[in-house]
DNA sequence: ATGGTGGAGGGTCCA
């Protein structure tokens, strides 16, 4: 089975180069984040034309995520669950998740939380222990296997980036994003390109329109899979494909895929 | 001049 993870940056924009990478590629289920579209607007007979069902959590604008699968998807649930009903961001749509065949997938797309110091780091943080408290109180204790991919906007180490003297102080590689993103980790979660390619450098999931970014390969690794233990038993593979990338009109992500082995 | 680009929406905000 394979999962994908992609940060469309608007599935209006995208959709040509949506509809050709599931076409080309053929992720059993995808995960998207950055729809930046209502969930009435969302293209579904589009992406049904290309062999997929989707479930999406949408919001105007901003954020959006959704997850497409060539399987039935069962048990979806909406938002990250325990929002703050004090925080006036906590109705931001950032999370869904859902079963299929037998696995728990979820989209994230965590908050940027730019610029440093501010509200909008705050809120990262914040969101970052509802986060795990969710997958600690709720996914951990079940039994089937779980794929958390997303865009979580952090840059695990140092090696995830192409200038960390230049990002020392972005919200993407903080100190304090890191060590949230390792509370993430010592749940037991296996990061799973990392796990595969433990001494990799220069291997980027983002690269930004501006400044000749993908052309001098000045990219980021932000996009991650977290899988429970039970998932990362029947890890098989975990790859970065960098071809939607350099296609016209692209994202400013590109597609990272996990394959487990269920049946 | 200090986001140089791109998306949404129709102001700026967001990344």
């Amino acid at each position: 089975m394979r999962i994908a993870t992609f940060n469309v940056n608007s599935i209006k924009a995208r959709l040509a180069r949506v509809t050709e990478w599931l076409e080309e590629a053929k992720p059993d289920v995808a995960l998207l984040q950055e729809l930046k579209c209502e969930d009435a607007n969302f293209p579904h007979l589009e992406i049904e034309s290309v062999g997929y069902k989707a479930e999406v959590h949408g919001q105007k604008s901003y954020n959006g995520i959704a997850i497409l699968s060539r399987h039935a998807i069962e048990d979806v649930v909406r938002g990250l669950p325990g929002s703050d009903e004090m925080d006036a961001d906590a109705d931001q749509a950032r999370y869904i998740e859902a079963t299929v065949k037998g696995v728990r997938v979820a989209s994230i797309y965590l908050p940027n939380g730019n610029p440093v110091p501010g509200p909008k780091f705050d809120f990262k943080l914040r969101w970052m222990d509802r986060l795990r408290a969710h997958i600690a109180e709720t996914l951990l204790p079940g039994e089937q296997p779980v794929a958390l991919g997303g865009d979580y906007n952090v840059c695990p180490t140092d090696s995830d980036v192409y200038d960390p003297k230049g990002f020392a102080d972005d919200a993407l590689c903080r100190p304090e994003s890191r060590a949230k993103f390792r509370t993430l980790l010592n749940l037991g979660l296996t990061e799973a390109w990392r796990a595969l390619h433990p001494n990799a450098e220069g291997k980027y999931s983002y690269w930004d329109y501006g400044g000749g970014a993908w052309q001098k390969d000045n990219g980021l690794r932000i996009d991650h899979f977290l899988l429970s233990p039970q998932a990362a038993d029947r890890l098989v593979s975990c790859e970065i494909d960098r071809g939607p990338r350099g296609k016209e009109k692209p994202s400013d992500h590109t597609p990272v895929v996990v394959e487990l082995n269920v049946d």
